[in-house]
DNA sequence: TTGTAGGCGTTATCAA
DNA sequence: TTGATAACGCCTACAA
């Protein structure tokens, strides 16, 4: 293994030089850089990022903490990180929370051991796991990005789409195409989350539309416990908060003959490849999920290299209009 | 933060000593042992695993290089591995050689500057590259697994499905449900791995049988330019090795009042959610994405650790079956 | 513009 | 069973 020592004195220089003409773009003799220069060509030489982290104290890595990499929503989120992070020479490590077997504790021991220069963690805007444990974190000095979650500012960056926002525009879409009885499908979402949904449907309808909600979860036959419901309280629209779900919905509307669009129409949250797949292709409020990944490695950049950061950054959803509203 | 030296100060032994109790299960005086475990307590204390790397020449960082991490393929793939890694201890990197914009040159730099104990290369099985830079990687002592790639062995371990066992078991079981005139669809496969499920297919049919083989892109309209050479060629099951592009074959079949299953068998490869959410679902062959994560894996930790590894290992496809025929 | 020397936190070697 | 010492490869005062 060639190490700087060698380049060193191959070039007859001091190995310090060779550093700081490697790090720091430092004045060199252009001589001296030459010599250095074909040293490294000719003895292969490749840096030590190991050595460089423990002298320095940092790494260049960043984890990222979700519940698991094997969902589109995921690894949208994972590869707009990605991206960010590579455009800039970090690394990036994958944790999934569902696979590991570890409690947060000894999550946060993982991330110490390894040095990680900072921690992304995504979940479910549903979901509020590691909050209690980010103080913890930011007392060792690791930076952290609070992805996806919905609270009020707490002393880390949050970065989460406008559920509001989208209720509300979700809102105004179906109005807007005549639908006045909506009912709001959900996936065991908690109040406060709800609450914010609701908020922007109120806002979109001037408080005068209250939609029927419903919730929702595996273990239902929709076609059975769900659409009965829909069609006994003529509703006319379906705003689900839950990608699978409006899928899953929109089939068992079209089992039991219903028009979507036309008698229901169905709107998702959420626009990966399921919503495009659906039959008919569903119209939907996009989240922006790459992009939620690319802000959050943004500011966890930001972090680690100036230690600043924005507070909150909140992205505005946006209508994708298909077939089924 | 707190060091190892801090530990044997605070627990009057040498820092030799924490570190061998630390590491190696190496028999320490129960009292000693005592003093030791307070103090780590007390203080608070953190492995560092940069300065361990540095000194042992070896991290337990694994990179997996993947086209892109946001595919319900690549991200199962993962998922198995990530598991498997975790179990073991071992951290999870991931480059996404489309966000990367590096060459296969530079992509080896990196691991090596960053010294990973092991890559896992996934790709599509249509698609070779790295191949010819392996030897390079193991040049340099780093552990390679080439996983979803159909070749002959060259030195290193692959892991794979086996395409023509896919092939046949597809062919048996469309025939099986009286299917006899087959469509073979595929998104550019090259040849020798579209040979590998016709040769799967012709053990099926006892070489009775030739598929119409059509060739599909991202830029087709599926339903004007495949399904009237379906129909004009009175053909009977579709068996498309490319999930998305089943999925898509099967809306334009029902789009043109072709009876899914009755008229037209569809046969899909692979089993994500996709097939799933697919109206009607369909009936698919299953790679085992996961377990070809798994298996990479395994084998990567079975090369870093005892050096020896099973050179090449097949995973077996099956039937699952739905509503598509 | 360049060099010297010391240390980042750990482990391996050798000796006790 | 334990300890002293010297590395691992790099960076950074400080000095020249």
């Amino acid at each position: 293994m060639t190490t700087l020592k060698d380049i060193a004195e191959h070039a007859n220089v001091s190995a310090c030089t060779v550093s700081r003409y490697l790090n720091q773009n430092i004045v060199v003799k252009k001589e001296t850089e030459e010599r250095i220069q074909s040293a490294i060509k000719e003895l292969g030489y490749v840096p030590n990022v190991v050595a460089k982290a423990l002298k320095r104290k940092e790494t260049t890595n960043v984890a990222v903490i979700l519940p698991k990499i094997n969902s589109l929503y995921y690894s949208e989120i994972t590869s707009g990180i990605s991206q960010t992070l590579g455009k800039h020479h970090y690394n990036l490590f994958i944790y999934e929370v569902d696979n590991l077997n570890l409690n947060e504790n000894e999550i946060l021991q993982l991330m110490r051991e390894n040095m990680v220069a900072g921690i992304i963690i995504v979940g479910l805007f549903s979901d509020l796991s590691f909050k209690e444990n980010i103080p913890s974190f930011l007392e060792c000095g690791i930076p952290v990005v609070y992805a996806n979650r919905c609270i009020p500012y707490a002393g880390f960056p949050l970065v989460y789409p406008d559920l509001t926002e989208a209720g509300k525009i979700g809102a105004d879409y179906l109005f807007s195409k005549g639908k006045n009885r909506m009912a709001l499908i959900h996936k065991k979402l908690p109040n406060d989350v709800l609450e914010l949904f609701l908020d922007g449907i109120r806002q979109a309808s001037k408080y005068e539309q209250k939609p029927l909600i419903l919730e929702i979860n595996d273990y239902m036959d929709l076609s059975k416990d769900c659409v009965p419901i829909l069609l006994q309280n003529n509703i006319n629209s379906a705003f689900v908060l839950n990608e699978l779900g409006a899928v899953n919905l929109t089939k068992a509307l079209v089992q039991a003959d219903v028009q979507i669009a036309e008698d229901i129409a169905v709107l998702s949250l959420g626009n990966s490849l399921l919503s495009q797949i659906s039959t008919p292709e569903l119209t939907c409020v996009d989240l922006q999920n790459q992009e939620l990944g690319i802000k959050s490695a943004e500011i966890i950049l930001n972090e680690i290299q100036k230690e600043t950061f924005e507070p909150v950054t909140v992205l505005e959803p946006f209508i994708v209009e298909r077939k089924s509203s």
